[in-house]
RNA sequence: GGCUCCAUGGUCAAGCGGUUAAGACUCAGGCCUCUCACGCCUGCUACUGGGGUUCGAAUCCCCAUGGAGUCACCA
């Protein structure tokens, strides 16, 4: 049995986009589930998009998102190089192949003549205009130094047709199809021909790319046949949607990659979440990781349709990871949220990690859910009401008073101490637990809502601040109730 | 516009000729509860339309409609 090869080929022009990562991802898993070979080459034969850093950044992606090349211009596997631009020579040389094998010719046509094809929409297909000079006319021009491209000759008449492993048996009319340039004039092939002969050459197998191809795919099929090559498989994959008429596109910076990174996505959450668009496991189960992933891919499952990007359920996603999450975990991947909160370098990240994990999706809520803890100050005294408590200023202020005695002798500062003190407090006073706990958690933060309760905040706050809060708040309730 | 595809709730989707048409997110309500979350329970909402085929159609066929892709010396 052969091996399976698959690719993920991208061109370096900037940033790595959720549809091309899960074009990436869905790539991957069907090469490890085959335990075939995952390939990453580096399409540059476009020298005028190309953005510095690019391949950087695409290396990073792909390490963060866990998906692990087997070969790649940073790992030979002996069919390299991988980089397009370092293949230069052998294009026109495999160019020169097709044209005696009459799958392609020269083309000396000028853009004037070739803007004079176009109709009133500006649509032209070329008319195979040189496909009629001699042999001996070719190479005299050439010889002349004239410039030249290198186009497919694609048959005039009849069907091509192939079998999609998504979307089944497609067949696209000959004459639909133009003899596009497979070498451009500055010497370069472009994306149509780099593709097939690099495919080739590298022995990939399952073509695995965007919709985009689908129906071009039977060009590059001829091409296959014409160089008498075994033609791959294929499996394309519908869009990911912005919503119902926008496709998510770089141009307009939309679900860039990293920028879910910065917003406090997990790398996991967000694999998870794209392989889940487009494609649906058999089971219900729909947390899984890279490795059930692997093992969980199947041709099957994806659709057809395009499908949209819903962020609340990646968020949602998001946050059964960070659930799952240890608190030596969450504190290491909350720290640069923590640090640029109000509360940086202050507090026990531990403690506090201990409060937010089941009240965080993404980690760049965490600032907004601490900084209440650094800035205590006048607060509006109406929250003290609360008619289903049926506590009012009044009563609160009461049991604020209380409560502040018997904290004030209170040596044992822990979240659990301090309940049972509470506790004891309003069984003594007989009233509910809550009347005393809600105006102590208000006295304590000024805040309407908490990430944990009064004695738990007490705790994180410490006894000195606390007692500081408690006095502060007893007073602005007095003067409100003068 | 030509060509190639696609079509189940707001979103992701299961379904492959006979089902009370799964499940998840979202939303609403409730329980739990020292706030907010978590957790648990309940609920809302779908087969684009029309023709066939068949005893029987979300499932097969045709047409319409809607949507996507493509028609570059871009990939």
């Amino acid at each position: 049995m052969t091996t399976v090869r698959t690719r993920f080929a991208p061109s370096p022009t900037g940033f790595m986009h959720i549809g091309n990562l899960r074009t990436c991802l869905y790539a991957y898993l069907f090469a490890k589930q085959a335990g075939g070979k995952f390939v990453l080459r580096i399409e540059d034969t476009d020298q005028e998009r190309y953005v510095e850093g690019a391949v950087d950044l695409i290396y990073r992606t792909l390490k963060t998102a866990g998906i692990e090349h087997d070969e790649g211009p940073d790992k030979d596997g002996g069919y390299g190089p991988y980089i397009q631009s370092e293949r230069k020579d052998i294009y026109l040389k495999y160019a020169k192949e097709l044209v005696e094998k009459g799958g392609a010719y020269y083309c000396f046509c000028t853009k004037e003549r070739l803007d004079s094809l176009k109709d009133d929409k500006g649509i032209a297909k070329y008319d195979k205009h040189c496909l009629s000079l001699s042999k001996e006319e070719v190479q005299r021009r050439l010889d002349a130094g004239e410039h030249y491209v290198i186009r497919q000759n694609i048959p005039a008449e009849g069907v091509s047709e192939y079998d999609d492993m998504v979307f089944g048996h497609i067949s696209v009319p000959n004459e639909d199809m133009e003899d596009n340039i497979l070498i451009k004039s500055d010497g370069m092939p472009t994306y149509n021909f780099a593709n097939v002969v690099d495919d080739h050459l590298m022995a990939i197998n399952y073509v695995i790319r965007g919709v985009e191809y689908l129906s071009s795919t039977p060009k590059y099929n001829l091409m296959y046949d014409a160089f008498g090559w075994e033609r791959p498989h294929y499996m394309h994959l519908s869009p990911i949607m912005k919503d119902a008429q926008r496709k998510l596109s770089k141009r307009y910076g939309d679900a860039n990659f990293e920028d879910f990174l910065a917003k406090g996505y997990l790398p996991e959450a967000i694999v998870n979440y794209i392989a889940l668009l487009g494609w649906s496991p058999k089971g219900n189960e729909e947390k899984l990781s890279m490795a059930q992933l692997v093992e969980q891919f199947d041709v099957e499952g994806i659709s057809k349709s395009p499908s949209i990007f819903d962020e609340a359920k990646m968020r949602w996603l998001n946050g059964e990871y960070i659930k799952e999450m240890s608190v030596e975990k969450f504190v290491e991947v909350a720290k640069p949220y923590f640090d640029k909160s109000k509360i940086a370098g202050k507090y026990d990240y531990s403690a506090l990690a201990k409060l937010l994990i089941p009240r965080v999706e993404i980690l760049s809520e965490i600032p907004d859910k601490v900084n209440f803890l650094e800035e205590f100050g006048e607060y509006d005294v109406e929250m003290f009401e609360h008619k289903k408590m049926k506590i009012t200023k009044e009563m609160a202020l009461a049991n604020l008073k209380e409560i502040e005695k018997v904290y004030e002798n209170e040596s044992v500062w822990t979240d659990e101490n301090l309940k049972a003190k509470a506790s004891e407090l309003a069984e003594k006073l007989s009233c509910k637990s809550g009347q005393i706990f809600l105006p102590l958690r208000l006295a304590l933060t000024g805040v309407a809502s908490t990430p944990g309760g009064a004695t738990e905040m007490a705790e994180l706050l410490g006894k000195e601040e606390s007692m500081r809060r408690l006095d502060y708040s007893i007073a602005l309730l007095e003067k409100a109730l003068a």
